[in-house]
Parts: structure tokens; sequence; C-alpha cells
DNA sequence: TCGGGTTAGTTGCCTGCGCAACTAAGTGGT
DNA sequence: ACCACTTAGTTGCGCAGGCAACTAACCCGA
């Protein structure tokens, strides 16, 4: 129980600050930084809408908003897809990958600065482990839950 | 940084879940939760608007709206200090208590189910320290921050 | 004792986001 | 070939909550 209030007292602090210093630093929302992130982590630079609703935490709807903003800003575009004209691919720019260029290091020494240096490499390791069962565990009892529902 | 990426998934699929369980099983935000159990836990069954908000996690204007719900559905009632007439005290009503009550089994059972039952006992300890760090040293830092402001 | 600074709490305004309903597009059975 | 079912994404709506500005009360030095 402890642990568990331990990590949202955690959990709440170290996002309000790296989404902080984000925000002030390059106008990017937390959500915002991470669906850039994840567009550049692939080869041609784009994803699904579902995807980046997997990748960022948020609701379809969430996403659609989102990407709104980002396009609005000219950091990515909407790319209609040939095969199937329901998917829309979000493609990021040329803009948008500067400024996750720019952004990167901020959000790199945030996590440092408010994570990483405040634990030993045990600890760290130990987090990493525990969180990722989390987070496994959570999306299979969701998938299961899926499967009920049908 | 996977560590972080975990964390910031495993965090959300929790809380998602302890939220959506607590409000249709008994109606209750996971705050308005916390706020209440803190206040269960005082002598008094109170606490002064500034301590809520840092126990839920809120701004202070937060903390006045989310009291301001509470109050309308009786769960709790504002007192004025007599000390101090900037001071309101938030006391926890009868039907309050027992609205808690209720709640906490589902509660304590979602903290198991999605998070304690998932890690062994090695981990749950190593999460609960490691989290205690995190929340401790930006407390600190907090601390740190004002100081430095003023 | 009175005027500037601080602190507790509230309010206006705005943003982010989830849910539910909807549209458009694809799929599969008959 | 058609109609029911599913899936991708968008929209209407509503709520939660942060920030900045405000009020009221306290505090302290001259």
């Amino acid at each position: 129980m402890s642990a568990w209030h331990s990590m949202l007292r955690a959990h709440a602090s170290v996002v309000r600050r790296l989404e902080s210093e984000l925000t002030t630093e390059h106008g990017l929302s937390l959500p915002a930084y991470e669906v850039l992130a994840h567009l550049s982590a692939r080869p041609d630079r784009s994803l699904r809408m579902t995807e980046l609703s997997e990748a960022a935490l948020l609701s379809p709807s969430g996403v659609t908003r989102l990407v709104d903003k980002l396009q609005r800003e000219g950091l990515v575009c909407r790319r209609r897809c040939a095969a199937d004209a329901r998917v829309i691919y979000c493609e990021l720019t040329d803009t948008g990958l500067a400024r996750l260029v720019a952004a990167y290091p901020t959000h790199l020494r945030g996590v440092r600065q408010h994570m990483v240096d405040k634990l030993d490499r045990d600890d760290l390791a130990g987090v990493a482990a525990s969180m990722g069962k989390l987070a496994e565990a959570t999306a299979c009892t969701d998938a299961e839950v899926a499967a009920e529902a049908s």
C-alpha cells in the first residue's frame, strides 16, 4: 500500500516537472513529445492514429485532437493510406523532427535529473523490471477483457 | 529510460482501472477517495484545505472545487477556524465516512489485483523503496526551489 | 496603529481529454 | 451482389484541473 502511494506521488512530481520544462523550453506537452518521439523511431516517420493512441497512452479522440494541434503547428501531417481508406498515417515533418531534436536534450536531462540520478543502479533495474511486469500484466488483462466482451 | 516508459505505462493503466472501478461502484474519483481517506485518518476527521492539496496531489483551486463537489454530496463539510479566520477545515461527515468505508474494499482489492499480485515480494519492496526515494527527493528540490524563489 | 508583505482560499478562464454517438470504409456470410 | 458486423477516425459534449488574478485575513516593522 505504501508502494502504491509512493508511486502516485513519485509519478505526479516527476511528470509535472518534466512537463513544465518541456512546455516552457519547447512548447511541447509530454504526450506531444511522446508522439513525435514515436514517429521519429519509424523508418518512414509515420504511424497510424491507432498506433499513436497506444504509444501516447491516449484515447482515440485525444489523439485526433493532439494531431490536429501538431498539424496546425506544422510538426506532423496526415496522409491517407492507399490500401485502406479508413486508416490515416500521421507523418513527422522536417519541422517536427527539428523540434523533437531540439527538445530531446531537455527531456533526457529531465529524466536523468528527476529520476535516474535519484536512484542507484539496482533500484533503477528493479523499477524497470517491476514496472515492465505491471505494464505487461495489465496489457494481458486488457486482452482478456476484450475477449470476454466479444 | 525504459524504466521511465514502463513507469508511465504502468501508472496509466493501474490508475485507469482503479478509477473506473471506484467510480462505477461507488461514484468516487480517485482524488475524491484520497481526500476522504486522508480525512478519516485524522482524529478530528478534518484537514485544512492546503493540507488536502498536498494529500490529494492537487492544486489549491482543484481542492476547492473537489471539496465543493463532495460538500454538495454531503460527504464533507467546511468549518472555519476560530484562531485564524483564513483557514478552513474540511471535515468528514458521517455520510462521508460511510461512503469511504463502503469504497475501501473496492480500492484495496483494486490495488492488490492490479499491482500487488503482479509483483513478488522483493519487487514490491523495491518499488516502495525506490518510489519513496523519488517522492522524497522531489519534495526536497521543491523546498529548494521555493527557497531560492524567496 | 497603520501600511506593506505574506498566506489561505476562491473564482474566471482556458486546455486537455474521455465517453458516446456518428460517418465512412472494409469484411464476411449467404 | 447484398446486408449485417466490425474497424478507423472524427465530432459533440461535458468534466476535471491548472494558472493567474482576486479577496480576506494575518503579521510585522516603523
